[in-house]
DNA sequence: GTCTTATTGAGAATGTTTGTCAATAAGCCC
DNA sequence: GGGCTTATTGACAAACATTCTCAATAAGAC
């Protein structure tokens, strides 16, 4: 038997596009966004791209996944592993909130209720100060 | 001047057709879910409808919105004002969660780094004790 | 360079949600 | 009860984000 070939990912300048594209955004934004975004600085990448390419990013967990409130998926670079966000409502700015409390407590009432494989959605929302 | 007659609401079948589905739905239902289960039922609403209502009750606070992973908006019928949810990813059973300490932590959070206005979503899930 | 095959991009297809608009019927006054 | 006003309805057609399809391309390995 053969070690299989199948399964590898490829390196291309797609993904890397969008990977900066990303990395360069303030706060949260939607693969049309981004998308406008590269062809705006002359790329040529095509839609579903980048819809895969982010897709990937956040099972990865390299980027962080939200739905925002007229049903798109917002996308952000994300460096550290668990963590919540504190987003303004009108600009986008979005700062990483953690609380280790919060972690357990969250876990805490769903094994208290008989529940297994506990996650959960936490996000803050607000407007910053410099949107008041 | 004399009192303004628009802006009234009018109670229809329709209406109460939705808002008695609901009630009956052990957790979180979509728009179309509701629309098959009332046709199922005889009823002869239209798609539309269900989704005019649905938006209706939720505005009112006579129900909980809620994004699926699959980017459609579920429903469910709340009694109590503000609280948060318990999902079962297998079988929607939903249970209501309050924690007071949580409201002000959210709160405490956003007025820290100058954010006005807080709002939060929280959501725990997990498989619940029958879907183990 | 050659070969294999993961990846790409253009467009079609899907699925949810919203808009349109003529027909219907709630609530109200008589 | 019989009419009037207009909110509401339902069938259908957009609008919308997202996924699928598939021939063409190119990354990585030898
Ligand atoms: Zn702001
Ligand atoms: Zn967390
Ligand atoms: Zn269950
Ligand atoms: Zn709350």
């Amino acid at each position: 038997m053969t070690t299989p070939k199948t399964g590898s990912k490829r390196n291309t300048p797609q993904k890397a596009a969008v990977k900066h594209a990303l990395g360069e955004a303030k706060g949260f934004v939607s693969a049309q966004q981004l998308h406008q975004t590269l062809k705006n600085h002359g790329s040529t990448i095509g839609l579903a791209t980048v819809y895969r390419t982010l897709a990937d990013l956040a099972v990865a967990g390299e980027a962080d996944s939200l739905q925002s409130k007229d049903s798109e998926v917002l996308y952000r670079a994300c460096t550290t592993s668990h963590h919540h966000h504190l987003i303004c409502r009108e600009c986008g700015l979005t700062l990483e909130i953690e609380a280790e409390k919060l972690e357990k407590w969250a876990d805490q009432v769903a094994k208290e209720r008989g529940f297994s494989q506990p996650s959960h959605n936490i996000d803050i929302f607000g407007i910053c100060a410099a949107c008041q």
